[in-house]
DNA sequence: GATTTTTTTCTCGACAGTCGAGAAATTTAG
DNA sequence: CTAAATTTCTCGACTGTCGAGAAAAAAATC
């Protein structure tokens, strides 16, 4: 059953409402977080003089006077109240970014990896190495780092940070808790890089259209395939989920796939399996391990200038990707998708393949068929996701745990 | 944005609690509540005092005395607080309960649809009258019917009580509470019949297992095919939801549907086209309207006395439920699968299809084949579901507006 | 039968939270 | 220098939950 509620549960909800609020919407003064929240003024002073007591937030220095009145003062939160690491693994490199408390990046460097050694001690040893780089280059101390963000294609544990499966580690497991627990004492999670895809996507969304938003999928095409699904859930919050969508069974018996089943929407729809089609080579061929771009390239030109074959296999994918999506489609409800990733530069040629495996499905005949829209930027939509999630957790375990220790510390001082 | 949280909502929610344990639990005194509920012995006697002067719960009449000390007395729902009608509409029949406030049974009956006039007209006609016989029968004003909660195969929307597709009435949509907004002030909720079955068994599935208690999927085999998914959101609420499971596409361009669509899972899977495949009627012959049970069952006696064409008959159906079970647990996580409704009658015969078509996939390799149960009585755990939901909603909705009331007309007292 | 023990329920004061209204602060306009 | 405008702060009222202990009521004991 549901815990039950208090008084001081209240205050920490409407806590953490007065820091959404200043997350969403940058700096805000008194009036306007009254006005954001729905809170009156009166609470909002109490929450701002608390949150201000226990570090959270501070008052702008120089406030602008802008008409007439007593001036604004300003609330936003204390940049080194806490830090946080983004890691996003890629199948060729890795980036890490350190971000403030603001949602500023400090600092950020990109690591590659060597696509020979997709070794798990080697590339353990890696992580560790770049993120001690990275916090003592910033001179900061460890412990001011309160959360590591991690990211990576594949099939991620929904409660733990564990990476069940990916490209390019396939069946070797990776608990990052287990790994970076002796170093570090931050919060460590770990997200389906197409999860927050659909988080950026979903928050810009609702942003614009506020209530209405129902759901949306975000689609992620390269190498292999990504799908993350945003729906509003029953109280109103937005729920993010990470299908499996890349290794869904497209093809019984069909087509091997680098996860070594047959026949996944990946083994039809990845970068590799364009390639292997498009080459007319046997579909039970161990699929190469990585495809430069520029290949894959010379058989989209191919086809746009009317290739059969390589129309073909870009064709093939479109149909495992519409047939998938229907799926998807039937499974939830009917959304929009947006599509990202490399493979959105061959958009043109996937279109017919995808609409025609939509079109035949009960959903879309009966809610016709789903806006398609191409979001071209993936990397900077993942990195806001992973903005989004963990400082908005972030902002959470502050209030639960911060607030009433520095007002513990008020009364010993 | 999320909605700020007060003092008033406290009470609210832990009020939902009292109520929500009673119903577990049924009558409990005052310190069991406690327990129950977490909340001090203070607390409860506020809120069953609140509740009680507001006519929502009373003290039961003779306490056992049991034990010594100061005997305790009982709380129990107040069973003419409010009543409910439930709907379950199938096939063939439609079932009318009228149930009070403490989910007790009153009255019962069931009319039979003439399978000849699927005719939404008459349909509603029939609601209408039905509903007004089973009201006026019990002698209760029209307005202490609180809730009316009805029950489909089909598709559902998801925040209106619309019927949007239905093997009965096809794509003539119903829109319940347009139609019975007029005679009835009463709530009107609709759901589709396997999620209450999800519903029900997953609440016994927490009741056992508590909060080990993760996901499962119910799976309802018959003339039509149905699936519910009972989940653990990220509050600890149990989420529930009713994919379009049976006409999810199983294979592109394959049999003709009663939808209309080629290829539907309910084409492969459902009782008609099982007999398709027996009589190798070609794919896309209209499918018969309705199968006699006892037809099917010849079919199965003669397949299960080693009839080649009959056994691959099952076994198509149980391929198409594997394949399409292994892409639900693809989408959500892998989880229990427990199966009801009359094709389980026939699952010896399905079971080689099924666990063939869920073997092939990424998930069931990497988290093994999930457990299948098979659970027998459908109408009950639709029944129960219904109780489940509807009497929760009922809670809900009286805390948020019973009291309240209840108290104003103390004052003017 | 009176007293003690045990168990349950009720009550009181302390403390935490939100809110509305109006006071206080502070700048610009005239 | 005063009035108007605007924002922030403060006070008292109200509503919550909680712990501790009083009150109630039956069984056990002397």
């Amino acid at each position: 059953m549901l815990a039950k509620s208090s008084t001081e549960l209240v205050r920490q909800k409407n806590s953490v409402l007065v820091l959404t609020a200043l997350r969403r919407h940058g700096p805000l003064a008194h009036t306007e977080l009254s006005d954001f929240t729905k809170l009156s003024s009166a609470t909002i002073s109490v929450i701002t003089t608390d949150l201000e007591r226990a570090q959270i937030i501070e008052k702008a220095e120089h406030q602008t006077a802008s008409g007439r009145g007593r001036p604004r003062v300003l609330f936003s939160q204390r940049r080194n109240c806490g830090y946080l690491i983004v890691v996003i693994i890629s199948s060729d490199a890795v980036q890490y970014s350190l971000v403030d408390y603001a949602g500023r990046l400090i600092d950020r460097f990109t690591e590659d990896r060597q696509q020979t050694v997709s070794n798990v001690a080697s590339f353990v040893r890696g992580l560790r190495d770049a993120l001690n780089r990275i916090v003592v280059r910033s001179r900061l101390s460890r412990d001011k780092i309160m959360m590591i963000s991690i990211s990576s294609k594949g099939l991620v544990e929904s409660s733990e940070p564990v990476l069940r499966w990916s490209p390019i580690f396939g069946r070797e497991q990776i608990d990052f808790a287990a790994v970076l627990r002796d170093e570090w004492s931050a919060k460590v999670i770990l997200d389906n890089e197409t999860l927050l895809v659909a988080a950026a996507v979903g928050r810009l969304e609702e942003n614009k259209k506020g209530r209405d938003f129902r759901a949306l999928a975000a689609l992620s095409l390269g190498h292999s395939i990504g799908l993350g699904v945003v729906r509003r859930g029953d109280e109103g919050k937005l729920q993010i989920s990470a299908p499996n969508f890349g290794h869904m069974l497209h093809m019984p018996g069909g087509g091997l796939c680098r996860c070594g089943s047959r026949g996944c929407i990946e083994a039809y729809a990845g970068f590799y399996a364009i390639l292997r089609t498009a080459f007319d080579v046997p579909l039970d061929t161990i699929p190469a391990k990585f495809v430069p771009v520029a290949e894959l390239d010379k058989i989209a030109t191919s086809a746009r200038q009317g290739s059969r074959r390589n129309i073909h296999a870009f064709r093939q994918a479109g149909l495992a990707l519409g047939y998938g999506l229907s799926r998807v489609l039937s499974l939830h409800e009917s959304m929009p998708i947006a599509i990202t990733g490399p493979g959105t530069r061959y958009y043109d040629l996937l279109l017919e393949g995808i609409s025609e495996g939509l079109a035949e499905s009960h959903v879309v005949r009966m809610e016709g068929m789903p806006e398609l829209r191409v979001m071209a930027d993936e990397p900077t939509l993942v990195f806001e996701g992973h903005l989004n999630r963990a400082l908005a957790m972030m902002d959470d375990d502050i209030v639960r745990s911060g607030v009433a220790v520095a007002e513990l510390n008020e009364q010993t001082v």
